[in-house]
DNA sequence: GGAACGATTGAT
DNA sequence: TCAATCGTTCCT
């Protein structure tokens, strides 16, 4: 329906590029409730030389996917509350990822609504905590493959012009660094 | 063992 | 502007 997954290679790549080429890219989970599905609207890269980045300082229990093969999922838990998903980037042994911020929501709906407790399809997948939540992914999915099923990411890119560079949100290191990538004009952003 | 700090969200 | 909420990390 939405097609088979992007290839390891695709992940093991610059983090920045993959951040910015997964702008357009449908995050697919086929779950028991259903298929669940979104278009994903703003990244965020963590990347080499990064006091942002979970593994700036090297490995540690929390992070440790993150220094494994490209394509894996890497989940962290924000806060004490919110789940948030990465995909794990570069070459086996570094310590680098794309955080999915915001996406487009294209299947599942009702389902998400209901995890989410709003109609509102602007704000079902608004943010990485509202992510996690309407995909209902939590500690238990941390290290899974994106590249099989059930959970990947698959689709086209869109044409690069479409897609505009930000400051990071949330962090207080590393701040000018432009490492936020959004749909422009898309009305699914986290922040516009 | 203890304390400070979050890659956030939603309500006020 | 601020509370919720708790795991991770670092210091003693």
């Amino acid at each position: 329906m939405f097609g088979e997954p992007l290839p390891e290679l695709f992940y093991a790549r610059d983090t920045v590029t993959v951040a910015r080429e997964m702008i357009g890219r449908v995050l697919v989970y086929e779950t028991e409730v259903g298929l669940l599905a979104g278009r994903i609207v703003e990244t965020e890269a963590y990347g080499a030389d990064d006091p942002a980045n979970h593994a700036f300082r090297g490995m540690t229990l929390r992070n440790r996917v993150m220094f494994g093969r490209p394509g894996l999922l890497y989940v962290y838990l924000s806060y004490g509350m919110h789940w948030c998903i990465n995909a794990v980037t570069m070459a086996e042994g570094v310590g680098e990822a794309v955080l999915i911020r915001a996406l487009e929501p294209l299947a599942g709906i009702t389902v998400m609504e209901q995890r989410r407790g709003t109609t509102e399809l602007r704000r079902l997948c608004k943010g990485p905590g509202s992510v996690g939540q309407a995909f209902s992914i939590n500690g238990a999915q941390n290290g899974s493959d994106l590249t099989r099923h059930p959970l990947f990411l698959t689709g086209d890119p869109i044409p690069d012009t479409e897609i505009m560079a930000r400051p990071r949100i949330g962090i207080s290191r590393a701040t000018e660094r432009l490492w936020r990538f959004c749909r422009q004009d898309s009305p699914f952003l986290s922040r516009k």
